[in-house]
DNA sequence: CCCATGTGATACCGCTCGGTATCGTCCGAT
DNA sequence: ATCGGACGATACCGAGCGGTATCACATGGG
């Protein structure tokens, strides 16, 4: 279940690899990326900024690593729920769904790192950003399997729009409260579901 | 120098204090906040950094007063949706969804600008931050009135739903095609509408 | 035993940042 | 004609940044 939020940080039996990305993580999410020196990073995770020169190649390097492992827990977590719900690929979807949901106060009002990162990021030739887009393309590939896997009729749309919700959901995150984000979002998401199983009038055209 | 990026170089005729919130909306949106430094935004302005701070008291001020006019369009630009279907608040919603997806494009793969700033301002304390929460705030109560008054069961859900999905749509503006996000982002309005007008969608509970 | 390696500490470099001070100049109101 | 306020240009400041160089030490495998 990996260090909680509060991290405990500087537990010396960590080799120093670990430590730096522990702090890198908090503070690059806490903070921004733009904001946080390298000084500060070292001094949180209790070494110095030569000892990050020795394990990452650059600051971006060391960017890019943080999100590739956020995108790895990302990742594990989907297969766990995937997993859990064998052959169920609704059921899927709703876990994914409510994954999500059960994580929002863990991102302590500061949204998806993601979503944070994309915005601070503006260079489409950023490491980092490559890290975002295979990870977010490879989430949508899933996302898309499921919804076609549950016999839904366009589950491009689906996914979209289920995506939508989600991006939506933890963006909401960082202004206002929380408390019913999670159960308002687990709510979109059961309705996208239920409208594109039912042809009960897939709506009117919009065209106007 | 680089005199003109990409930009029709704003004309002297226009006042100084003008320029500069032109060059700073330009530079803002597609840099990002914290990359911009104030030189970039005078030579972009066709003036030197003292005429800024002859206008704005310090940088975070120009960006609070950015964000203000960009909130204030968006005002704008809702209020005209509303008296363009005066006492149909359903077609309100959907004219509203409707600008948001036909704005997509003109993001030009940066996102929404509130969203955005929030990425690069943590510090709930920084001016800019008061400009978004209260514009949030603004188009919160106005979406929830506005579904309050189609006669939805539950406008606040109602209201947060279509939330999640212009903010969701407006996030994946940043990576990817944005081809179908708009028409993607009308069905998921339509649907969402659709689903709390009648009572079928009600489903099963979330609780599990 | 000894040396290579990884580590912590410190000092430094060049650059850019936000912000300030100081000029000379232009222009419009009086 | 003149005078004051806004303007453009330039130089500067202290601070922080990413990144580099150097040195001392500790430790563990040959």
């Amino acid at each position: 279940m990996a260090s909680t939020a509060s991290r405990p940080s500087r537990v010396a039996t960590l080799p120093p690899r670990e430590r730096i990305l522990d702090a890198a993580e908090e503070l690059f999410h806490h903070e921004g990326i733009r904001r946080v020196g390298l000084q500060a990073i070292a001094e949180r995770a209790g070494t110095t900024k030569m000892a990050i020169y020795r394990h990452f190649e650059t600051k971006d390097a060391l960017v890019a690593e943080w999100l590739r492992i956020v995108a790895a827990d990302y990742q594990a977590a989907f297969d766990r729920v995937e997993a859990e719900h064998p052959g169920r690929p609704a059921e899927q979807i709703l876990g994914l769904a409510r994954f999500i949901a059960e994580g929002l106060p863990r991102l302590s009002h500061r949204g998806c790192p993601f979503i944070n990162s994309l915005a601070e990021l503006p260079d489409r030739s950023h490491p980092a950003r490559q890290v975002i887009e295979q990870h977010k393309a490879r989430q949508t590939r899933r996302l898309v399997g499921m919804c076609a896997q549950a016999g839904l009729p366009d589950p491009e749309q689906a996914a979209a729009e289920i995506t939508f919700a989600l991006e939506g959901a933890q963006v909401s995150t960082q202004n206002g409260s929380i408390d019913q984000v999670g159960d308002r979002l687990m709510r979109v998401v059961e309705g996208i579901l239920d409208r594109h199983r039912s042809p009960s009038g897939a709506s009117r055209s919009t065209t106007d």
